[in-house]
DNA sequence: CCTCGGAGG
DNA sequence: CCTCTGAGG
């Protein structure tokens, strides 16, 4: 591990580091990616934690540029279906603990979910089923939305116990407001902008108590937008959807000093249709 | 229909043309074929008539450049199952008669044999089954083998009636004799190179009276081969076989004043992982 | 318009 | 190591 320390002055307690960054990605399948620029990306960013999903890999899959991410502890929770969900986290401190899934009979196995414990934080990276309306997926999608919120709510409850923070970084396939999509208007019966998914993620902030950091950051801004869809000419127009979130335990969010999306990383050669979203958490407030 | 003329003399009656031009080559995927240089090579070619085997696509489902071929009269028979198998002939006069299949219950909606009526001439582009030792495949191989040489016969013997020479080209995924082979020690127990599939094609020329055009024009040569797998260094290494043939009528092999596989065809920028066979029919001899 | 699996080659 | 499906996105 040959992570260098950078010229902060010291942090809290319980943070040996006065600056956490944290980044979410869905890759969209990381071999993929990985040919088309993920790995540069990687080697450039001063991200200290990276939530990834849609690995679509099993570990004994990956090549070696991936197999080995010098300067990286890696947890890879691949689906039990071949080629399908997976998801992963990488960070630049081993972690203290790791868990694989969140207590779900169903989805524990599907690579949805995976947490690391971290000196003084728990991350996690999570990739909530897509859904589409009127088919057997929509119904996974609110199954495990509805087990997921117990989870939240007791993750939430625990690290306070623990005195620990919180995030949950992924790809939540939902856009909460109108502000979260282009094209909000249109896509009011579509999976992913249905009343009672905003309703959920409603019930995420304001019931088990987390916050959007990017949104905190930014409350007016229309996006930042984080997918883009492959099909015509999405990216080009804009076209997107804020459905990638970190959203974290109070005291954390607090301590949030920028959140962005990093649209340009996936620019000039595309290596996913989403978009890196990265938040700068600092101890010293 | 825009072919010139070209500056021969007069051929035979039955033959406006006094020479005629006849190429194979299976494409393994048209479209893709046509990504990576088939055009071209289609654009440069002197042939009048092409026999394609493998194009894998459906008529409904070519793109522009291979719907319209200015100069050109196709006749497509794309298989039952979609992205399978699937010949072509392409031919710079109008056909007299354009014929699918061979009268097979089990194998004319299999993509893999059409017939048209040139002057003077029946041109065929068959693609016979693959195999592999063991399975279900090369029972189906087997089957195939045995009603097309009936067909064979049957074909010889009513151009015979009607004073018309055959030409029975295509991918035969049968390797003849031990110089139709880079490694044939290795491969004895190997569909394509089996004891049984070799005899059954020297039944096709001594039985039922055809003439393999390239091997009369140089007995003696080692290949040349028309295939090399894509694994491997397969065609670097001139690892190939000899299994795309084109199987003449006596009457008309001895016509034949040229008889080559363009190899460099497909040497650049690969665009199948066979190259064309061709061959040169002069009817003022 | 992507990525992946699996069949067929 | 190719080219195709078809599912999932």
């Amino acid at each position: 591990m040959t992570q260098c320390g950078r010229a902060h002055p010291p942090g809290r307690a319980g943070y040996p580091s006065p600056v956490t960054v944290v980044t979410s990605v869905n890759v969209n399948g990381v071999r993929a990616a990985a040919k088309k620029g993920f790995l540069e990306w990687l080697s450039a960013t001063r991200a200290d934690v990276i939530c990834l999903q849609e690995v679509r890999c099993e570990p004994g899959q990956l090549p070696v540029e991936l197999r080995e991410l010098p300067g990286w502890h890696a947890v890879w929770a691949p689906a039990a279906t071949k080629g399908r969900a997976g998801v992963a986290l990488l960070s630049r401190k081993a972690p203290e603990r790791t868990a694989i899934g969140f207590g779900s009979a169903e989805f524990d196995n599907s690579g949805r979910y995976v947490e690391i414990d971290l000196p003084g934080m728990t991350v996690a990276s999570l990739y909530l089923p897509s859904g589409e309306v009127g088919t057997e997926r929509q119904d996974e999608k609110e199954r495990f939305m509805a087990e997921f919120l117990v989870h939240l709510t007791e993750l939430r409850q625990r690290a306070a116990e623990d005195g620990r923070e919180v995030v949950v970084c992924g790809d939540w396939n939902i856009a909460h407001r109108e502000a979260d999509l282009k094209n909000w208007k249109a896509n009011q019966k579509n999976a992913g902008f249905l009343p009672e998914e905003r309703a959920w993620l409603t019930r995420v902030l304001d019931e088990a108590g987390y916050v959007d950091v990017v949104r905190q950051l930014h409350p007016d801004q229309v996006g930042p937008y984080s997918w883009w869809s492959y099909r015509g000419r999405a990216f080009d127009n804009d076209s997107g959807w804020r459905i990638d979130y970190q959203i974290a335990s109070p005291g954390l969010a607090e301590r949030a000093v920028k959140a962005y999306v990093e649209r340009a990383a996936t620019h000039e050669e595309r290596w996913s249709d989403h978009a890196p979203v990265t938040a700068v958490f600092d101890h010293r407030f």
